[in-house]
DNA sequence: CATACATATACGGACAAGCGTATATATGTC
DNA sequence: GACATATATACGCTTGTCCGTATATGTATG
C-alpha cells in the first residue's frame, strides 16, 4: 500500500519537484549566463563538488539541462526543451532570476571565480 | 549541521515544491473550472477527505488558492496572485491542463459528482 | 443542548530527498 | 603504467513528505 511511487519522471509533478530545490535553482541561474563547467559552478556556489554533480544529474534527468564533455571537463547548459510546459517554466524562471538580487549577485560572482580566470588564459 | 531548513515559504523553491505533488495538480485542475467545495473535490478525485483538506491547506499556504466559507461548506478557488512568477506558473499550468487527456477527463467527471447535483436543486 | 454533517488537524509509520564523506570513473600528462 | 585532475557515484545518516486513521473544530437543525 505504502510502496506506491509518488510521481513519475514524465509527469509535470516530477518537473516541479526538480525545480523545488534552492541549490538547483542557483545552478540554473548560473547556467542562464551560458555554458559552465562543474568546477566553476562549485567555486561560485561554494558547496562541495559531489553536491553540484548530484543536482546537475537531477536537472539533466528532468530534461532541463544538457551536458558536453571537453577533455576532463564537463560543461552544462540550459536545454532547448521540446515540451511546451518545460519551455514555459524555464521562461518564467529566467524572468524571475533577472529581477532577483541574490541571483544577480551570484551570476556576477560566477564571472570572477578563480578556475574560470585561469582557464581563460589557456 | 543537519538541522537547517531547506527552503522557506517565500522562496520560489517552496512554490515549486507545492506544485510537485500529483494530487495537488489534480486539485488545481478541478478548481480551474471554477469555485468548488471540498466534498465535490473529494468525490471527484475519489480519495479520502483529510487528504484533500491537507493538500488544499498546502496550496493555500503557497498562495495558489483562496477559500471562502459558506455555512458548513468551504469553497476553494484559484487565487489571483500578485507575484509575477506565480501568475506565470499558473498560466502555464492552465495551458497544460487544457491539453492533457487525464486532466480533461477529471474535469468532466467533476460536473457529475453526486453531491454537486444534489446541491444544485437546493 | 444533543445530534448530524462538513471540514480541519493530530499522530505515527513508510518512504523519498538531501547531505557529507569516501570512493569510483574518466581523461590527460609524464 | 603511475600519477594528477575533473567529475560521478555509493553509502550511511538525517530530515521532509505523504499517507491512512482517528479525532477535533465548526456550523446548522431538531
Amino acid at each position: 500500500m505504502y510502496g506506491m511511487k509518488r510521481c513519475q519522471t514524465s509527469e509535470p509533478a516530477f518537473l516541479f519537484k526538480t525545480l523545488s530545490d534552492p541549490t538547483r535553482l542557483r545552478l540554473l541561474n548560473l547556467l542562464a549566463e551560458g555554458e559552465t563547467c562543474v568546477c566553476e559552478l562549485t567555486d561560485t556556489l561554494r558547496v562541495v563538488q559531489p553536491k553540484v554533480s548530484r543536482h546537475l544529474a537531477r536537472l539533466k534527468r528532468a530534461g532541463l539541462v544538457d551536458a558536453r564533455r571537453d577533455g576532463k571537463w564537463m560543461h552544462y547548459r540550459w536545454a532547448q526543451p521540446g515540451d511546451p510546459l518545460v519551455r514555459h517554466l524555464l521562461g518564467g524562471l529566467r524572468e524571475w532570476m533577472g529581477k532577483d538580487d541574490r541571483m544577480n549577485g551570484e551570476r556576477q560572482r560566477r564571472r570572477k571565480v578563480c578556475c574560470r580566470v585561469s582557464r581563460r588564459k589557456k
